[in-house]
DNA sequence: CTGAAAGCGCTAACAA
DNA sequence: TTGTTAGCGCTTTCAG
């Protein structure tokens, strides 16, 4: 299986310095004349050497940010990720994907994983592992946790305001006439501390923002996953109430797919008999044919400040912990429209 | 941050053994008692003893498989992620994904990573770099290619036979009477071996099923990307010929929602005006408001497969290189339709 | 500014 | 069967 890999000992040889010297030279650390800069450049180029990072992590870095991701097929996390890459790429870090799955104990797992290789920083993308178990993990390695509310001492937190865009979403559908307005919520039957989930601040905040509006008594939350087949039978639930709500808000647009899935089958149309919307203006979304009303996050922005948070912790430039909260927007589609009269 | 953490040196001292029996004894190496098995793992249990990942690596395996993700945002690739991830769940290795983007520049940047993060192997999805490159990572760590055709001496490859895939499509849109049948191709401008590429070989499967259809005359192809945005870009060209196709067949899902988006956009309708294909029957070609004729292409049956063949490798069970070609299936939903009369 | 030497946590080869 | 020892490739003191 080929020759040798090359080391920084050939590379030191080649160039007639010490290994230490390439060392700095690849760090770019204090106390190298440029002559040896360039000498030792140089030789690099010509081997063709690359550090080797595992390595690199015995002693020191290993110039990798491990990104817990729980599952990959949910479409908002690209943004997430495509911010991150965007932000890390023009850094000597590398980013890695930890597919967590759905459940604590396979995140645990992932993230386990990522500290067992010596990463320098963590970015978990709504982990459901306890908070406790999270706080030691930060106390090992810098992390940064995308999406739970609630801030701690250990650990930076990027986070959309889910209450406010809950909020949103009813005033909309308030503001169209609508009273009985349904809510698709996530609902995971573990332990943890679930009123830091995004899935319980939206649901949270439909509630107030329903009360808010006088509209209290129409609550209605049914309990299912933030899934196509999770939307699809939660809808079919509430098609079955003796009176049926005239608008669905579905918690995540996944969701809502499987909620406009179920109206259609049900023969119903949107949004002459049934108005519906979702969360996170996914690309789906947007599609034409689909054109569903969407609580706008912008991942994007939150995956480069959360790269950038993350890189501030590591390098050691801000010690405090932060607490980065942004703002949702609605983007009004077709899937909306006035009750039936 | 924390106290030091647990060594192999520890739990060795806790159990009053070597640092070699434990060794041992975490690898399941020949050579170890009952007894000291058990009074290396109580200790292993009592200390919370994590082996070091990337320590371990530097003389031994890192236990981590690596696999190249091109575009996060693709939804086939979880069905292959997620088949990988179960397959190797049940293993000691672990799974970490590396957004490579793509472009051929970026991709070898994450591919090389993988490498100097000492990944016992890699899984590379539809890599679009060089065939020589390919096969020197491949000499320097045990690779399976993904979606690629052509067989290699260094590594094994898994892919679908998307020539038969595309004249799957043909041949449904041909049995309906359609004749200008349209296909939208993905290609990038760069250097490499496209032939082996699989939007290379689904354009010429196209080809050669609308010849063999007897349809020669009416060949053609728009090169554009496998993304929404190419799709979209691809058909407004589409639909702005002299005489428009009553057809589309787009190279892959994600195209083929861009399609829609622009046909829905230019005021016709599908398939009553034209009809739509796609390729990988994506989750989105499933929705009911989408219900997109598409390829099937099992992605998970390919990510389980990639993953065992990798393993062997890995594990030294088998030596020679292989290749799997698994078969495509069309499935019919409602954008197709007879063209208008 | 430069280099020698120690050691990060683990495994492999060998000795006992 | 068990333990001892020598590294893996790099970074980090600490002399020079």
């Amino acid at each position: 299986m080929s020759q040798r890999r090359v080391t920084i000992a050939d590379v030191a040889e080649h160039a007639n310095v010490s290994t230490a010297a390439v060392s700095k030279v690849l760090r770019n650390a204090y106390g190298v004349s440029p002559a040896m800069q360039t000498r030792v450049q140089e030789a690099i180029a010509a081997l063709g050497y690359r550090p080797h990072a595992a390595a690199r992590g015995m002693r020191g870095q290993t110039y990798t940010v491990g990104v817990l991701v729980p599952d990959v097929r949910n479409p908002f996390f690209p943004e997430l990720i495509e911010g991150m890459v965007e932000h890390l790429g023009a850094t000597n870090y590398q980013v890695l994907l930890g597919p967590g799955g759905s459940e604590p104990e396979s995140q645990s797992r992932s993230i386990d994983a990522m500290v067992d290789r010596r990463m320098d920083g963590l970015i978990l993308i709504a982990p459901i592992v306890g908070r406790r178990a999270l706080e030691e993990t930060a106390r090992a390695v810098p992390t940064v946790v995308i999406g739970r509310h609630g801030r701690s001492a250990d650990y930076d937190a990027v986070v959309d305001d889910d209450q406010v865009g809950a909020g949103l979403v009813v005033d909309h559908l308030a503001d169209l006439g609508h009273r009985r307005i349904a809510h698709i919520e996530h609902r995971y039957t573990r332990r943890g501390s679930p009123t830091t989930m995004p899935q319980t601040v939206r649901a949270e905040g439909y509630r107030r923002a329903m009360e808010r509006r006088g509209l209290g008594g129409y609550v209605d939350v049914v309990a299912s996953t933030y899934t196509e087949e999770g939307g699809y039978t939660a809808t079919k639930e509430l098609l079955a109430r003796p009176v049926r709500p005239t608008a669905i808000f579905a918690g995540a647009d996944a969701a809502a797919i499987g909620t406009l899935n179920a109206v259609h089958e049900a023969g119903l149309s949107v949004p002459g008999d049934i108005s519906v919307a979702g969360y996170d203006n996914t690309a789906i979304a947007a599609l034409g044919p689909i054109s569903l009303t969407s609580v706008d996050q912008d991942g994007h922005l939150m995956g480069v400040n959360a790269a950038r948070m993350l890189l501030e912790r590591v390098e050691g430039t801000r010690e405090r912990s932060a607490l980065l909260t942004l703002s949702p927007t609605l983007v009004v589609r077709r899937s909306t429209a006035p009750p039936p009269t």
